[in-house]
DNA sequence: ATCCCGAGGG
DNA sequence: CCCTCTGGAT
């Protein structure tokens, strides 16, 4: 096989040579509904998936629907979130979330974007989580690491994460957007590094338009 | 010391 | 656009 030579190619590409490489790419992140992922994304910001799921267990034991969520003492969650960190600004974007949810969405995690992102401590990022995850719905979350990516792979000249989010999705199957996220930011971590990457060790180096050059 | 799979606010 | 929020891993 040759170099990918166009944009879309690229990013098509490096979405087949990351599927060898992350077969089974997953969310990490324990939940067991709808609400519970949307709970535990927000929390995850800034975050490793580990901390969060160490703390996950014992809020959705007590929080485990909107109802009670929205009515819980700010200090009672901030005690059973404190370990994420930023816990003062999540503990009260977790209970104006289950707020709103009840108020404007019938106690049901919202589909659309705009609503999901209408809620306290949902930005794109947890919404297309949200949206890809839980849902069943195309969603493409783009973080650091995916800016960073698709970018050094010749992918998009982009910087803004929304515009990135439109561009990169519309290269992809719809039904392919949250794996491709999920393995880019597997790649990002492990390998492309924001400093530093290690080239001499990636899959990608071989169409990768900054390889050893970064 | 520095970095995380962000989001809100000034 | 830049600052802040936070603890934990490295």
């Amino acid at each position: 096989m040759g170099k990918p030579r166009t944009a879309v190619g690229r990013c098509l590409r490096t979405h087949e040579e990351l599927k060898s490489t992350f077969p089974d790419a997953r969310c990490e992140l324990d939940f067991e509904s709808p609400f519970q992922l949307l709970v535990a994304t927000i929390l995850s910001a800034q975050a490793t998936d580990k901390s969060v799921n160490k703390a996950t267990p014992k809020l959705f034991k007590i929080y485990d629907t909107p109802e009670r969520l929205a009515v819980a003492e700010i200090p009672e969650i901030e005690k059973l979130i404190k370990s994420i960190g930023l816990f003062r600004s999540k503990a009260k974007n977790l209970k104006g979330m289950a707020r709103k949810l009840i108020v404007d969405f019938d106690s049901q995690v919202p589909n659309g974007m705009d609503d999901l992102v209408s809620l306290p401590g949902v930005g794109r990022k947890t919404a297309n989580v949200v949206r890809s995850v839980a849902l069943g719905l195309p969603g493409l979350p783009v973080d650091t690491h995916v800016t960073r990516i698709v970018q050094r792979m010749g992918i998009t000249g982009e910087s803004d994460p929304v515009k990135i989010e439109r561009v990169v999705g519309e290269m992809l199957p719809s039904d392919a957007q949250g794996e491709f996220s999920l393995r880019v930011i597997l790649h990002g971590r492990q390998v492309c590094f924001a400093r530093n990457p290690n080239c001499t060790e990636c899959i990608l180096n071989y169409f990768c338009p900054n390889a050893f050059k970064v």
